[in-house]
DNA sequence: ATATTTTAATTGTCAGACATTTAACTTTAT
DNA sequence: ATAAAGTTAAATGTCTGACAATTAAAATAT
């Protein structure tokens, strides 16, 4: 390996970049331990600072973690799901609050996605998910729910949903982009009647899933994306009139 | 806003926690200007190599940017699809690379994913995009074209049906699960009467969006899938034999 | 043999210095 | 007065050297 470090950018960024390069294209590999900070000054022949800051550029990837003592150094991380959970979903979400997506685009998208199981789940249709399906229709039947305990048990419902197909890969997918619209979901106030229509349709849902009908799911959860985006115009249409009657007074 | 910093965590990390979380709940708005580091060594009484540690780690998720000089500081970025696409792709690459998923699952994560999509492509149908299908259609059809040509075609092919459906959050969604499928789809070997039939699958799919018929193009991706795997299998028999051969002589 | 202590390697943190970049301010020349 | 050139100040980027904290292994004592 030889390091050439030129562009004008910071060098921190480079290096980070140079050993994100190596754990990607195989040359450093899970567990393989990184030569020590010292080490990595003598071969980019920087200070100690800026190796630091690089390996903390990594660090915050889930790309390497740190221990310290006599054996200690980096080490290049297994990234595991329960990593890469988070990290989609802080990204998802910003991108979703920062950008003025609007609430009809993405609640189209996570639907859309959220179908993509349904052929998998309704074939497969496992016990566990069912059983968590019934027990949030359950809790969202329960009055006194908070809107956003009502919210969360929403997500939790959809959650074991796509993990009823059955395939991590598809879960983590699908599950981050779900949870990432919790925030614009939790800005809906839910009367009792919304929720009724609601639960209505999660047990449509489930009972689909249970008899292996994925027509029967698809067509619920087109509805439920219909009811979101109705509901959201309400609010949005609640929340103009509030203001007027506000500016006036 | 008061800071106090008690776990065993590194400093450098819970600064960072600190300041992500001041993002991610809106008390810090998209191009504000932190506090310089040496303000923010004052608020957490920290030296500045921790603050500039802390800064970095933000950085490397693209959460603040920095720039020098008198007017300079670090200032939160406003996160763009851009931005996250990459990041997203390195992760679930990352993620596919280093946990033993098999291809299978892998293949019917991202095909079940892509079906999403095909009702919205379908009924939207947009000329930009259904020329670049047609275009990549095309050239996966010349002879000479090395593998990684064609498996990069491949994608851009996919990336095109997804961009038919018109809704930013799904194309970031399925585009970056699609691109992290990438190094697997690589290591498979296309013979010329592979390519002929993917090819085949690939007008057919077209031909679908083309006439908004979403069960052709549906139909098309499933069976595009199970011939993925097929392949793979092939693959993974042939090396099986000729690492056997190579062991024999 | 086991328990304890010492040692050495490594990361984490601190302090202070200088380099570099950049915008604003000041001076000077026209 | 205006424009160009130079100066200044604030901020990040990098370097150096030190010490603290942690940890496994080695050395020592029981």
């Amino acid at each position: 390996m030889k390091y050439t470090l030129n562009q004008g950018r910071e060098l921190s960024s480079q290096i980070a970049e140079a050993i994100r390069e190596a754990i990607m294209n195989g040359s450093l590999l899970v567990d393989e331990r990184l030569p020590s900070e010292g080490e990595l000054c003598d071969r980019f022949e920087v200070s100690r600072s800026t190796v630091r800051e690089a390996l903390k550029r990594l660090a915050a990837q889930n790309l390497i973690r740190t221990q310290r003592g006599a054996t200690g150094g980096a080490f290049v991380n297994r990234i595991s799901f329960e990593d890469a959970y988070p990290q989609q979903i802080t990204t998802s979400t910003l991108l979703l609050s920062m950008n003025e997506v609007s609430f009809e685009t993405a609640c189209e998208a996570r639907f859309a996605v959220e179908r993509a199981c349904v052929p998998l789940s309704a074939a497969r249709c496992q016990p566990d998910h069912m059983a968590t399906m019934r027990a949030e229709i359950h809790r969202q039947e329960q009055i006194g729910l908070s809107d956003e305990s009502f919210c969360a048990s929403d997500v939790a419902f959809h959650k074991a949903l796509v993990e009823g197909a059955g395939n991590p890969v598809l879960t983590y997918q699908l599950a981050s982009a779900i949870e990432s619209m919790q925030p614009l979901m939790n800005m809906i106030t839910f009367s009792k009647r919304d929720r009724a229509k609601i639960v209505d349709l999660h047990r449509k849902i489930a009972d689909g899933i249970a008899s292996g009908n994925a027509d029967i799911v698809d067509k619920g959860l087109s509805e439920l994306a219909d009811y979101s985006v109705t509901l959201a115009d309400q609010v949005r249409l609640q929340r103009a009139a509030k203001k007027q009657e506000t500016a006036k007074a």
